[in-house]
DNA sequence: GCACATTGTTCACATATGTGAACAAGATGT
DNA sequence: ACATCTTGTTCACATATGTGAACAATGTGC
């Protein structure tokens, strides 16, 4: 079941981060197609906990620093390495697409960490974006860092979903392309998950934690480059990764 | 009306930015009490939408990055000028006591940024920390930069409290307050709103944002230095903020 | 390797919650 | 200064939502 006001409350705020400036009840009510009271309710309930006020007399609501400093306090724990961000600002820089860290979350991968392409037709992810972890290059990449027990700990709750032609839909199918991945020295997806997508990707454990570098974009431009790509993953990855880290 | 659910997300990450480190559905759940299917609803929705991820197979959840991008995003509009952080922290510094900027928001005084005391005993208080505009040193250095008639609207949605014996409780009481911080210089609270807490404040207008600077701490160790206080407040103001603006 | 304890997940129902309609307060234009 | 339009606020009721109990899956100790 999904909580709706929790849901709005994100909603929210990610309209705030895309408008960058203050906004009236009303603005806000109607963007969202919402209630005036349902949504004067949100707004109070947020004001009141501390997370918007009104900066100017009649000049609508914006979010306090409060979320800053809430955010800045649960970041601080396990950073990623600054060599991570500058390994996928490269990639991207290099390659035109999308590049981006991923960590597991129960089924899926999750992008911790984006570096988005400058194309106008390009792989649109952000922080926070979810692929099914056995139907995505970067998350095959995760898997390749289970042992075989804990995978099939995973395996027992997916449902397999025919995503796109080329979509594993047993898990002996997902065993095989991690298999081929393996043997190929990287991951790769051609629309198994997202139509039009094709992305390469390779495992990057750091300390003891699961995590993998993708590069994703459009089929049609990234497809045939997809082997060269994958070399450059890793030529990038070596070259970047301090000695000492495992 | 007080939007449970809205509320709770709140004191999710509230939570997590305490403990500053990953927790599992039950942990969260009895730390605030909750049901455990009402918890799982909830962190499968903060999941859904890409705010919480699990960092390692059964390890429990924690706030993605996402946060963190997002709360950028809001918070680099009008971000506060440097110098007024310098300010807070020198003053803290120097007093030994609490030192923030405060922002109106309706009939409230937000606290949009704090240095705290370092002292066992100290006024704790936190960015998005609310007291009524009226009663309180740093309000009243807000409402002394309204006109009478943008004051008059707010007096109309008071409700005047008695919070402590020297609380103004009518129009008239405040705005001989305001009046009396004029020919003082700066504005004082002793205990007005909180028990045992007194403080000094002055207005801190930047570009067209109505702010305040204010000093507070226990009454017995800053109420007698409270002048004092004061003239450090101007001074520093008058040493730290740049010439060119108003 | 089995029994027990703990954690995670589903579902039907009682009830807490969202909302439409009516009202109040401000803003806008003449 | 008045009438009109827009925005903000309250409240009672219909209904969407939280939750207890029962189940499943996983971890732990012997």
């Amino acid at each position: 079941m999904i909580v709706r006001q929790a849901a709005n409350i994100l909603e929210i705020m990610e309209f705030f981060a895309q408008t960058k400036k203050p906004a009236t009840l009303a603005e806000i009510a109607d963007h969202f197609g919402w209630p005036r009271s349902s949504t004067f309710n949100l707004l109070a309930t947020l004001s009141e906990k501390g997370y918007l006020y009104e900066p100017r007399p009649r000049g609508g609501f914006y979010p306090t620093p409060r979320w800053l400093a809430m955010a800045r306090m649960v970041s601080e724990v396990e950073p990623l390495p600054p060599w991570t961000h500058a390994l996928i600002a490269e990639l991207s820089a290099e390659t035109g697409e999308t590049a981006s860290i991923t960590a597991p979350s129960g089924l899926w991968a999750v992008f911790i960490d984006v570096v988005e392409s400058q194309a106008p037709i390009r792989y649109f992810a952000t922080i926070g974006h979810r692929v099914p972890i056995h139907a995505a290059a970067s998350g095959r990449a995760l898997l390749l860092q289970y042992s075989r027990e804990e995978r099939d700990a995973l395996y027992r709750k997916i449902e397999f979903r025919q995503y796109g032609p080329s979509t594993p839909i047993s898990i002996e199918a997902v065993e095989t392309e991690l298999r081929n991945s393996t043997a190929r020295g990287y991951c790769q997806s051609f629309g198994d998950y997202s139509r039009d997508l094709a992305g390469a990707a390779i495992p990057l454990p750091i300390g003891d934690r699961r995590l993998s570098v993708v590069v994703a974009g459009p089929e049609f431009r990234i497809g045939p480059k997809v082997p060269e790509v994958a070399a450059l993953i890793t030529r990038t990855v070596d070259r970047l990764r301090p000695k000492s880290a495992a």
